[in-house]
DNA sequence: CAGTGGTCTAGACCACCAA
DNA sequence: TGGTGGTCTAGACCACTGA
């Protein structure tokens, strides 16, 4: 473990655990150098991280203070995965894996994927059940020359957790987008919708590698009332 | 300019230049740091910036890489507002103050924005035309003990311009909620929607000062099918 | 004013990548 | 293996906040 990580992991759970409270002021960087032997250049490292995780914030000649963290509730912002969300909320669900097939990119995929042509990409299909009713579907794109042996019984649990784990993809970074659309064919069959829903949520995302390989393509469709989006935003001084 | 700004800065213009162009490698660390006349920790705070603003996606051992800019489009994130975003994207555009009015926090007012019970408030009402057409409806609230004398001429053009740079108020960040509601009665009243729309996007902001005092909420109430919202997320690795 | 965070330097060693 | 970015140090000066 890294140094600026014990201390960004020490302090979190100092946070956590109520011993620097809300609107309290941590340490000084200086004091928190000697506290944790370190230099001051890794304390700020570790205060960086706690601010872009919301968890304080900073302010020039005063000091840091701590922002309530009981708003921090389901960001689905900073590409989290579905199955991630649902162990760390604890929700009752089950995932189906409605279409497991291979294709070959045409010139309309790749313009949507970004996928180069005629490569062979897995396609598929999955939606997912939340309390009893299915409330998301999921099509996603992946490159079969980066995403090795896919397995349906991988897409029912995580394909996250297969690819960065076993085989060790660096997942960078993702460009998403949200957008509501009208309901298709497609979700009236897929989902438990009501007949006046006219609207879905819908996110694309665009995945890449450490590489800038583009390596994913999903668009995930949400019933209207069940989607929520929250994020910190920072104002840009620059 | 700071010095890393200065760097940022070059750097971005020979990005949008094509000097570098898309998938790219920047010169390295140690190459830049000698070319600026700085050292290699300035450079590398110069190159997260980037990184965070999506220019460029680094790698260990490699280099930076050139991330494709032409998909930076519209990035509603990152606390903008639709003034900044209006004169960026050069849309036709006005805005229409609806209610200019002053309002004592009760109760109900003071767990919805988080000002203290009895505080006094300014209480704007805004409608937001694009292409002719009423489809944006923004309702905010601001602590009248740090506003000053907001007119509503001010509200009209930018408010944000006016406590950034006039009262030089130090805006630090804001937690934002993405959700779809129903039409209300005020929006079919104030908004140019067809009958068939029974939905609408709704983005609360809690807005917070540099010395974490709860300052304004804003509710933006965006035409189902004019909303899009755009982000670049990158993976957690902690 | 003393103390805080913001910027910057000049070095060092390590982990990773491609050839 | 040589070059890259990632981590870390020990120091310096500056800009800002509060009393």
């Amino acid at each position: 473990m890294k140094k600026y990580e014990i201390i960004v992991t020490d302090l979190e759970q100092k946070i956590f655990k109520d011993i620097y409270k809300e609107n309290d002021l941590l340490p000084s960087e200086n004091e928190l150098a000697k506290q944790y032997a370190s230099s001051r250049a890794t304390v700020r490292q570790a205060l960086k991280i706690l601010e872009e995780n919301g968890l304080i914030q900073r302010r020039h000649g005063y000091g840091s203070i701590v922002i309530s963290h009981e708003k921090l509730l389901f960001p689905i912002s900073g590409l989290t995965s579905f199955k991630e969300l649902q162990t760390s909320l604890g929700f009752q669900s089950k995932t189906e894996v409605t279409i497991f097939g291979e294709i070959t990119i045409n010139q309309e995929l790749s313009a949507l994927t970004g996928f180069p042509l005629n490569s062979e990409a897995y396609h598929i299909l999955r939606r997912r059940q939340i309390d009893g009713k299915f409330t998301v579907l999921d099509r996603d794109f992946l490159r079969k020359d980066f995403a090795g042996n896919l397995t349906k019984e991988i897409a029912q649990d995580s394909i996250y957790a297969y690819l960065e784990n076993t085989l060790n993809l660096d997942i960078a970074y993702a460009q998403k987008e949200i957008t509501i659309d009208f309901v298709s064919e497609e979700d009236l069959e897929l989902l438990d919708l009501t007949p006046q829903d006219r609207h879905i949520v819908s996110v694309k995302s665009h995945v890449y590698l450490a590489d800038n390989t583009p390596f994913q393509y999903t668009e995930s469709r949400h019933q209207v009332d069940k989607f929520r989006f929250t994020e910190i935003a920072r104002r840009q001084k620059r």
